[in-house]
DNA sequence: CGCTGAGCAAATGAATCCAATCTTGCGCAG
DNA sequence: CTGCGCAAGATTGGATTCATTTGCTCAGCG
């Protein structure tokens, strides 16, 4: 199950063993193994874990921060339905950091860190290869905060990682084609370019590879999933 | 006491009335009527605000995915104390955020955003004349992310807001000058370019503004905050 | 036949209670 | 006199329990 509780929540925490519902309830997420919108009803996750709720309702509010989760008062917990609005400004967002990001990386990249990138790019090729599209979303994301990690910005690796996160909702949202998530190629000349030290180059192909995502998902403007159902079947 | 809770943690979860302390300790923590390290035991907080341990640590979270204290398994929770390593990432992060989102304000600013950004220039003003530094740091930040709402991207405000927040315990822990709080001119000629819509301009100074209040702060190497105080004693 | 309102059930919000862990102070041995 | 070890106190971690809000159902009324 590709475990990736390693690390713990981004670094946060590491208090207590919330981390590890925490940690579960992500993976299912980006794996797209819950849909948006679903209700995490928080003694039914008690239950699953065999634990209280005051632990279910840590790890919810850790998710609500990365707004994977929506916390509604007294309505309970769901799994984000980003609208397109947040969904073009993630990207936008993505856009602005990451290529500053993989140029930093390029600049500073050692050999041993090319060799981490490339074996990210295996697991991510066989799972693709596969068929394990929620795999593939997860280690597409973990490929982009590598870099980030490569380029030694704590503080910006943890923003990459929150978008990815939310990235990873998105397209399981709106993605209009099956392969959006991150063509391999794509990876692999960013890795090349990162490996040549050539910050120009990591810069701008993964400028290009962030338009490629975005023109993947369908954010034409429309009705936020917001609207309620009443509004909808009256045809407003 | 400078209002602050009007829209929630930032804008996540609106849940119950632990909002209400979070709010507090921020204002707090960021007017710096709290001195970084401080210990925050829960009963005692929750003796303060007359309220039972389960929303203080509540609230406690939330800080610490904000970065603002610092939970330790069974030790409890301190305000954050960021290393220099970690105040250059910050800066440097707002670095590569802050002018891209200037740079979008000022293309879209419209007349009544202006006037918005020159009142919390007056507040600041008036903050610094009356020597509340506390206020100052906190209508600082403000001000930033009053810039980032006007470019319209909620997640980059939320990145910068979270940004500023650290700025402000990074200066209160590593400030060589005591005006280092965003000197008024850089804000007012940034809210001149915005006005102007002259976006190049607005990007470049808010550069500048951050390599100034970057210089403002000691951030060579050394032993990070995380010395025991033994260490420090030993004079090593 | 449709609408309104009271009542019921379920889920969250918050407080109290018990257990586990760490800190600190004291005592004793070397 | 100093250093190690142990026990008591304090503090956090987690579970259980009570209260409150919300949403739904169904009876009564227009």
């Amino acid at each position: 199950m590709l475990k990736a509780n390693e690390d713990r929540t981004s670094g946060v925490v590491t208090s207590g063993r919330w981390g590890q519902i925490y940690d579960d309830l992500k993976s299912a997420i980006l794996a797209h193994n819950i849909a948006p919108g679903t209700k995490l009803p928080e003694d039914e996750l008690g239950e699953v874990y065999s634990v209280s709720r005051t632990l279910v309702r840590a790890a919810l509010q850790a998710l609500a921060h990365d707004r994977l989760v929506q916390l509604e008062p007294n309505r309970g917990a769901f799994v984000a339905k980003p609208s397109k609005r947040e969904a073009r400004e993630v990207f936008e967002a993505r856009a602005i950091i990451e290529p500053k990001v993989a140029a930093m990386a390029a600049a500073i990249a050692k050999p041993s860190d090319i060799k981490v990138l490339r074996r990210h790019l295996d697991e991510e090729h066989k799972a693709i290869h596969d068929g394990r599209q929620g795999d593939a979303v997860m280690l597409s994301a973990r490929f982009h905060e590598g870099i980030a990690e490569i380029a030694g910005q704590t503080i910006l690796t943890e923003f990459v990682r929150s978008l990815c996160s939310r990235s990873a909702l998105i397209i399981s949202l709106y993605s209009r084609r099956t392969d959006t998530f991150c063509e391999s190629h794509a990876h692999h000349a960013l890795v090349d370019a990162i490996a040549a030290n050539s910050e120009l180059d990591a810069s701008e192909l993964m400028t290009s590879h962030l338009v490629d995502l975005l023109s993947g998902i369908d954010v034409s403007e429309s009705a936020g999933p917001q609207r309620k159902l009443s509004e909808i079947l009256r045809g407003v």
